[in-house]
DNA sequence: GTAATTAACCCACAACTACCCACAATTTTA
DNA sequence: TAAAATTGTGGGTAGTTGTGGGTTAATTAC
């Protein structure tokens, strides 16, 4: 059951097997096949994650990339390092994808893993890097979600 | 007899069966049918219980997560706690809902429920959560509803 | 150029979910 | 007041989903 198409919510529980593949919820697939584009770009989260952009998405950061001017020194490093470890990829029959080992690493996943929506990608955590990250709920201070009052309803 | 659309008021008494299912009020089926978008979104509430938000209400919430952006760390932890526990769902044909464990966990449902109108969303609780709750009737200090004197006339 | 390693593709199966039917209790209609 | 329709609850069945592993094709290493 889906909702908006390249609109991701949600936490599933999924294993990453002896082959490096990791399964993508079929409501995730279901999301992203409404283009007939079953292709994203996989690469590293700011948080010690992985992020799983649907083609659409990354598309428009790449124009956004484009719009930076490399002879600002600030600009050129966030270009190298946003471009760097972004790779496309689709899913196979059964809808796995394949992660490389160095993405493996970066994220610190064992056998558990678990994949949240993030409304515009999708995130590939470690159970417990997610716990201990300083973005975990536990860690933050309620009154730094004060000042997006003006920005979220709920 | 329904009042306005997609607009909830009133308390219902219902049971959790074997299968995690929950009847929602026929009522509020109507409120929602009239749009033909028989689809909600079921998520963890600020309380110990379940939000249900018909689809109108969270694509706009998922609007304003949309415009955060994830440079920023309190945007990424945001979006994060506020997606990760939303399920896209809709009744079957005899109007229950299905519960995931985990929210059935959290909200602490046993078999007797109380499903309660919020106006823009329902609220399932556990009558003895209910009871207990910070935010109950009997531990509200009545002068703090004063502060909403200037919002509200009754 | 050949061997070894990796990736892609296919099949299989257990667990789970959505869908369907049934029925008692309540409410509405005639 | 009786019949008809609606509502809330229980359970069975068929289809989907997640996961493991085997076989073939492609890539890499030597």
């Amino acid at each position: 059951m889906t909702l908006t198409k390249n609109t991701f919510i949600g936490e599933y529980s999924y294993s990453l097997d002896s082959k490096g593949r990791i399964n993508i919820p079929s409501k995730f697939r279901q999301a992203m096949s409404e283009d007939n584009l079953e292709t994203f770009v996989i690469t590293r989260g700011l948080d010690p994650c992985i992020w799983v952009y649907p083609l659409i998405q990354w598309q428009q950061i790449e124009k956004d990339l484009k719009s930076l001017s490399s002879l600002s020194k600030i600009h050129r490093a966030f270009v190298r390092n946003t471009a760097r470890y972004a790779t496309p990829s689709t899913y196979d029959k059964q809808g796995r994808i394949k992660l490389t080992p160095s993405l493996v690493e970066y994220s610190f996943l064992k056998k558990e893993i678990l994949i949240i929506g993030m409304v515009n990608k999708i995130e590939i955590w470690d159970p417990i890097q997610l716990n201990n990250v300083d973005t975990n709920i536990s860690k933050i201070n309620p009154e730094e979600y004060d000042a997006l009052s003006d920005k979220i309803v709920l």
